[in-house]
DNA sequence: AGCACCACCTGTGGGC
DNA sequence: TGCCCACAGGTGGTGC
């Protein structure tokens, strides 16, 4: 589901409503959504724990403690949902509940699955245990010139498949490497040796300014997306050619779809080139 | 190095 | 109407 403008969102909503909060011992309904550490041991650590503020690192939500570091990764239908009450919201696929002391709760459903939580002693064993093949946040870590060397390392890969590798610069995925690549023009399947310097300041150009717009517009709900109160984004009214099969690029091409990196990939195939 | 494929899960939508 | 298949915002492992 998230990408990184959905997690940013999610962060900035819950910042203010959970800094300083302590937490009381969590509920754990899917233990094994507990990566690390065994989850009876999970509980015991977080409990007092109180949270100091809220980072990001790609997609991981980081939950900055006063004596360690909670990470969450919402892989594809994660969804993190606070309550002042403290009651579930509710849902079928409830995998977590974070309660704090004082009453309030954060929440956590996955009906896939898929995410994780971590709970890590700081900043070291957050890249040991965590962040071990992740590469800096493509939004606030990479500058041009930094973004260019990256691009050095990986000539032979095809642009859709080195967007898409968390490990390469951390946050895009399938819905914004497409915009991105609609936006400045270049074909999912371009291989980066093949890019002028111009088009590689355009490339750059276009990761900062679609994942500003997702951003601004509070994230894209394609299907299952919330935000930390429950309310969709808003994002997905403006995307150019993802999930627009068929559907008439301004150019008047119609918008086709193919599978590049294993993906669902759309693309212009007037425009981009 | 890079890529294709599968696995992990559950639900949904399209085609027949 | 109902069944079956393909596909879904992600990532890790395997094997070529």
């Amino acid at each position: 589901m998230p990408e990184l403008p959905e997690v940013e969102t999610i962060r900035r909503e819950l910042e203010p409503l959970v800094c300083g909060k302590t937490f009381a011992p969590p509920i754990l309904h899917m233990p094994s959504t507990i990566e690390y550490p065994e989850p009876e041991d999970f509980s015991g650590l977080l409990a007092g724990n109180t949270i100091v503020n809220l980072g990001r690192r790609g997609k991981y939500l980081l939950f900055n403690l006063d004596r360690g570091i909670l990470a969450v990764h919402l892989r594809m239908t994660g969804n993190l949902v606070y309550t002042a009450s403290g009651l579930p919201p509710g849902e079928r696929f409830l995998r977590v509940s974070l309660p704090f002391a004082g009453g309030s709760a954060l929440h956590y459903s996955d009906m896939r699955r898929f995410g994780r939580l971590w709970l890590v002693s700081g900043p070291d064993e957050l890249e040991e245990k965590v962040l071990k093949r992740i590469g800096p946040d493509i939004l606030e870590e990479v500058d041009l010139d930094k973004f260019v060397a990256l691009l050095g390392k990986r000539q032979r890969s095809r642009l859709k498949a080195l967007l898409l590798d968390q490990g390469f610069a951390a946050g895009m995925g399938n819905i914004y490497t497409d915009e991105c690549l609609f936006r400045c023009g270049l074909h999912p399947r371009r291989q980066v040796s093949s890019l002028s310097r111009k088009e590689a300041e355009e490339l750059y150009r276009s990761v900062k300014s679609v994942l500003a717009d997702g951003i601004e517009h509070g994230g894209t709900t394609f299907r299952d997306y919330r935000n930390a109160s429950g309310a969709l984004g808003d994002f997905q009214s403006r995307l150019a050619v993802y999930g627009r099969l068929g559907e008439t690029c301004p150019c008047g091409t119609p918008i086709e779809k193919t599978r590049e990196a294993g993906r669902g990939t759309y693309f212009c195939p007037r425009c981009q080139k």
